[in-house]
DNA sequence: CTAATTTGTGTCATTTTGCCACATTTAATA
DNA sequence: TATTAAATGTGGCAAAATGACACAAATTAG
């Protein structure tokens, strides 16, 4: 679907005000990232609209993994988002006017739009982004350095990060951010890294293993100094 | 705002396709209450619709309100529910037709309904329910003991009552289901019934001083045997 | 072969938790 | 009025979890 098409039929194929936006976040050099899109001078979150015959949990998967190319994607509600005055459109008019593409004041999507945020932790490796025809580029940000980006996207991207922080405490849900293999000290830092803390690394490693989650494999083979850390993944069921 | 002028202006005044519920809860007796309407035989949970000129929170608030009578109720967001043959009036037509109110196919109402769902604690005895001319009747009831309800509320109202459980454990919002002024025995028994497990009297009372956010003011005067409690209430700023 | 680094695991003091005891206060009862 | 039963506040202590650190093992760099 072009962008003349999705102008065109959007009205009659999407439920009307309501977005879902996405905070894809990875992990890559001991630092978190997003995955954010370019229009014009600004970013956006990867995003998307509900078709009438789908489900909002359909929307969301379906979304995330065009965007991803991710099969089976961890995903979770974030937060609705719903001021009275949100509205893309009034800001992107100027942009699109100069490439050519305009619609009226009363096209289905220049109106007002709650959206429904979710956040995904996916391995950033496995992860091939998909381009839309509206979208200029993509990048991974750091989540503590972002861009300029469109409308309250950066709240959005700040209301994941803090959840994030106070989920890792009771889920077990960061494995998502490494590859299927990992080890313990990778696991350590990525926590740290979450929680900007310090966490003994002595208990640390107990704590987990502990959860009986994780099954143990044979080490890891470094061409770094020290000890060979042991290999370990997600128990199957 | 009658139903006939609702049929006829919803359109225009609220964003289509979109629903706020409330599960409004009580605790009564011990037991843990919820505040449903009746429409015919079925019952279900206040909501309504969110104004065009107004933020997905406003409208929270302003339903909870005014259905309640509380100026400023507590309300936490708890879930969207989007499945795609999410309808409420395919199955109220037969009911609403006895009562000589029709609508079209094509009504805005007639469509597919995303809901945010909220859950409120409140204090019953300072709640005064109040009915739209479209329920027949409220009344609460023992969440534990639901009579037949429309569409899923059924289902939002038991995602409530595992949201509160889980709640309870991190933040410190039961004292809004009690008066003003309470008990550590009450809150005990409070928490208890929330939990759906006994917890020891006195580490509940040694934990809940600790935290340093009740005073105590002087001992309540009881008329059954035993001790009489200290009362407390939540520290002012 | 030695030094430096990383990882796995052990130890122990401190804190938190779970469980029970006991003293105090109050209405009911004899 | 004295006794009993019940409810409440608080203390104590063993067990478990936590936090901080120590030390041995494994590995590369020099």
């Amino acid at each position: 679907m072009d962008f003349k098409e999705f102008l065109e039929k959007g009205k009659d194929l999407f439920l009307p005000n309501l977005s879902v936006d996405m905070v894809i976040i990875g992990y890559e050099n001991n630092e978190l990232k997003c995955l954010l899109l370019q229009i014009g001078d600004k970013w956006l979150l990867p995003g998307g609209f509900i078709f009438r015959t789908e489900s909002v949990e359909e929307a969301t998967l379906r979304i995330l993994s065009e965007r991803t190319g991710l099969v089976d994607p961890h995903f979770k509600f974030l937060a609705v988002f719903g001021n009275s005055n949100r509205k893309f459109t009034e800001e992107w008019k100027p942009f699109f006017k100069e490439q050519g593409v305009s619609w009226g004041e009363d096209a289905w999507f220049n109106d007002r739009f709650v959206t429904l945020s979710y956040y995904s932790l996916v391995d950033i490796d496995k992860t091939k982004p998909v381009l839309s025809d509206m979208d200029t580029g993509f990048a991974w940000f750091k989540m503590d350095a972002l861009p300029e980006m469109w409308m309250d996207h950066r709240d959005i991207v700040h209301a994941a990060k803090n959840r994030l922080r106070e989920d890792v405490q009771q889920e077990h849900l960061t494995y998502n951010l490494l590859p299927e293999e990992f080890t313990m000290p990778q696991l350590h830092q990525l926590h740290q890294t979450i929680l900007g803390e310090e966490l003994d690394r002595s208990r640390f490693q107990k704590k987990m293993l502990s959860l009986d989650i994780f099954e143990r494999l044979p080490k890891l083979k470094k061409d770094t100094p020290g000890r060979n850390p042991y290999r370990y993944r997600i128990k199957r069921a």
